[in-house]
DNA sequence: TAATTTAATGTGTTCGTAAACATTTTGCTG
DNA sequence: CAGCAAAATGTTTACGAACACATTAAATTA
């Protein structure tokens, strides 16, 4: 079993031309025979050439451009862990000449994120990280960037139809699928359940439905759909007062309730207005590890929490780029996040440590 | 904001002196007069030099040959999916140099255990990884290899006191109370609770004890104790016959059991055998995703397993030895990997899959 | 103080690849 | 078939660090 490494020099040798003409087929840049350059591909094919990839980013030596066009995490507090991966991921990668350069818009200013969409554009990246919150209003940059060559990964939004290179996040539909259960089996007994969208439009963000209709199909598939009464709401803190007396109205009216589902990362609010009026039978699931969510897991007043990984989704987008400019690899074009189950008693092990390490396989 | 990447070059330049001092500096080979190094140590610092890992690995073209000492997967097919990590970590990693050469050993025999251990010994690799399943018999070896000065990293089973370069492993206390809370959440009601050791003797697998541990603890610490009766058994399937019965009388005996809890990857054998008798009432809670356990887990049979993500111990085990020895990285003496509540709808994300993505915070 | 050892520092080559540059071969036109 | 452009192929250097080797300066000895 010979384990020797294969180089360019080896394989120019047993085609028997030089170094250049096998680096020339190895990245099409032409200038060659077709006979040499079959005889070469075969060749590398035979000896199972892989790219010494240390070798290649160093002789390369190229600076690689890559924007992230996010939401400002002052605004929504979600974007900060985005943010954090992508920073870590920059730092990790800076060796191999990534460098990223953020573009911040404002989560609920469709205006500011065209503005920094366009600033964008016209510093033509080499690469582009987004999250597609505004639908309608990314779709006619996407053409912008394919004629322009410019690859972008989506991470937390799904835009199956706009062709990205990659896109990083969750399956919406099962992490409903999956809360379904855990409601279900906490709570074998019939009763009514609620889902509570907050603080998002359901008919401006999909995922949203993905997940209700993920959640529901739970319980008709299981057959328990005359267990269960589903109720479902959507609420808004804009107005405290209002969102305050829609929650109450239900909970008020549904004797029953057993459990709410809060599709967003603000079931704090939920659990904040429960603890208010001590009321402790009602189980709560929700997404996304944010310190308000942790106190009150921790707490007991949120059962479990699904975990997004939005930290991970940050890191993951900007090493799929780094994978396809730098080491020229095929990324997946959808890598599905897990969905983590988060309890009180597992949850440090998933909280955003400084030193996290991402590590691929 | 200057981004420039600091070279030795640089480093050298600005001290006046030239890249062999600095060198010579950086990896403490004396030679070097102590005036001249101070300089150099505070211009490295001023400068914040983070050496090009690739151009290291490149330059120093080194080939490290790691022993993985580990149990034979054909006799005891949870050892399966380490080895599979290992050589995922071996391949990704075979561009830097490294060289697994694995020492395969009976799991149920010490003197194999013993033997391919001084194999192992006297081929004098530039690292080691083990679980150390026979824990009086590792502790010599590690004093040798200590003497020796070569690394080694521990997955699975975690020794504290012998000083590895890491533990790679789960928090088996932790696991425990993570069952418990799991079995607690699912089964609200009075009832009894079994916990089963399954195929190991719980008087040499410390692990065992201490998951039953933080599962008691679980109930104690939540003032359950009054409300569940724990009992727990060791059952062994040497002998079919007795295994059945045992598990039959404590079935019999205890008409409210209401979850069992498996603290080995063997919950498979108790579904199977709950399912012959169809007992559909009884909740069971283990370990380990193996193909038994998913198939299980898939019918409704098993409710949850906790993940104990062994691939990922042995592609950590392999990439933690590298970081230390190519890349001269200080590597976490002891690192967790996440609890993983997998369940039928989140299963797909965690099983084994050749392309499988492992994320690590 | 010249000779010689030893400490201190400098220089050049190497790793595998990329890419600029240099040379040779081919094909075509007049 | 000379002349020349274009295509095909070959050669060299650079990337940043490691390390062997070469050189210089300082210290010691005769």
């Amino acid at each position: 079993m010979k384990n020797k490494i294969v180089r360019i020099k080896d394989i120019a040798e047993k085609a028997k031309v030089s170094t250049g003409t096998v680096d020339r087929v190895l990245h099409k840049r032409g200038r060659v025979s077709k006979k040499v350059e079959e005889k070469v591909l075969k060749i590398i094919e035979e000896m199972d050439y892989e790219p010494n990839l240390m070798a290649r980013a160093l002789g390369s030596n190229k600076i690689y451009q890559i924007a992230a066009l996010i939401p400002d995490h002052e605004i929504d507090f979600y974007w900060h862990a985005p943010k954090a991966g992508i920073e870590k991921a920059e730092k990790d990668l800076k060796q191999y000449g990534i460098i990223v350069q953020q573009y911040v818009f404002d989560p609920y200013d469709v205006d500011s994120f065209i503005s920094k969409a366009n600033k964008l554009t016209t510093d033509k990246p080499d690469g582009i990280i987004l999250s597609p919150i505004f639908y309608r209003e990314t779709l006619p940059f996407f053409e912008k960037w394919k004629v322009a060559e410019i690859p972008f990964v989506l991470f937390n939004t799904q835009i199956a139809e706009c062709e990205p290179l990659s896109y990083i996040g969750q399956d919406s539909y099962q992490s409903g699928f999956l809360a379904g259960k855990l409601i279900h089996y906490g709570q074998p007994d019939s009763c009514s359940i609620l889902i509570a969208h907050i603080d998002e439009e359901t008919s401006n963000a999909a995922h949203l439905l993905k997940k209700e209709q993920g959640f529901r199909n739970y319980f008709a598939q299981n057959n328990l759909d005359h267990q269960y009464k589903i109720l479902r709401v959507e609420l808004n803190r804009s107005n405290a007062a209002v969102f305050m007396k829609q929650l109450g109205d239900i909970i008020d009216s549904t004797p029953d309730l057993g459990s709410i589902f809060v599709t967003t990362s603000k079931a704090h609010e939920i659990a904040k207005y429960l603890e208010q009026r001590y009321i402790k039978h009602i189980k709560i699931i929700g997404y996304d590890l944010l310190p308000p969510n942790l106190y009150f897991l921790n707490k007991g007043t949120i059962s479990f929490l699904i975990n997004q990984n939005p930290k991970g989704q940050g890191y993951w987008g900007i090493y799929q780029l780094t994978d396809s400019l730098v080491f020229k690899k095929e990324v997946p074009i959808i890598k599905y996040l897990p969905l983590d189950i988060v309890t009180k008693e597992n949850a440090n092990y998933y909280v955003d440590d400084e030193d996290a390490v991402y590590l691929d396989i």
